[in-house]
DNA sequence: TATGCACCCTGTAGCAACTACAGGGTCAAG
DNA sequence: CTTGACCCTGTAGTTGCTACAGGGTGCATA
């Protein structure tokens, strides 16, 4: 298959493949006589791996990893686990992070009445982290 | 105050002080003799709005709409209040989304019983969106 | 006076993970 | 034989910084 096909396949952008292969996280693969990229199903499983991840979040040298252990069977499965843990934990961070954001701008949101910006609220809010409920 | 102070008053590192005069944020402060930077309490007062503005999300072309009705005081705040209720839709998005992740990594991870990669289902479960149980 | 050290300057390059060209080649249909 | 959709390489842009390299300044100490 070429690579726009491979794109629909797996909804990933054609530039986002070739770079994918440039940075060596998909295998180059073989050529046409146009010197067209010529994939088959082992590439769109990969691909799939690859986009599935990082819709998950993962970065690319996680993906790495990932992939590496995938491609030997044989190794301990540990390593996977703590990726994905670690990944995990990290989301779960982002998360409370964003939550007392949103708590933040939920307060200081709610306080705008309209009016001209010299008595805005939000703008003096903007300027004064003493104002804040807790930290962000 | 000289470029140091302004950081250590601020929590800013230098190089992003620098950064945020080369790209408009923060006005070009006098100059000593020997061609150092020298701030007054204007400029600290404006770099505290956009360093607490950043940590709360804000992008830098929504902080240069902020600081500019900051610095209009005669106009109407409706757009501070858009912007700051935009980024709030846009923060809870987030926090959706990636609650639909934390599900789902704790489904994959959970799943992972030690063993050979080769049976690993978090390497399984990666490859495969099928077996997610909701959109991410 | 010399010299060390902390601080400051400019300019450029790097990070993540793409995305967007420019400038060209290939191929099938009409 | 030309039009249009597709493909190629290589490079530069995006966001918000951060990290040098290679130099100048200013103050205290030997």
């Amino acid at each position: 298959m070429k690579i726009g096909e491979l794109s629909k396949a797996t909804g990933t952008n054609i530039e986002t493949i070739r770079y994918y292969e440039r940075i060596g996280l998909l295998p180059a693969p073989l050529r046409t006589n146009a010197n067209y990229r010529s994939y088959g199903d082992a590439h769109r499983t990969r691909l799939s791996f690859v986009r599935h991840s990082r819709d998950l979040g993962f970065t690319i040298e996680e993906i790495r990893s990932l992939l590496d252990l995938s491609d030997h069977p044989d190794r301990d499965c540990g390593d996977a686990d703590r990726i994905a843990s670690a990944h995990l934990e990290q989301v779960e961070a982002k998360i409370d992070q964003l939550s007392a954001l949103r708590d933040e701008l939920t307060r200081i949101v709610g306080r705008c009445r309209g009016g001209l910006a010299g008595d805005c609220r939000v703008i003096e809010a903007l300027g004064d982290h003493g104002q804040c409920s807790r930290a962000h």
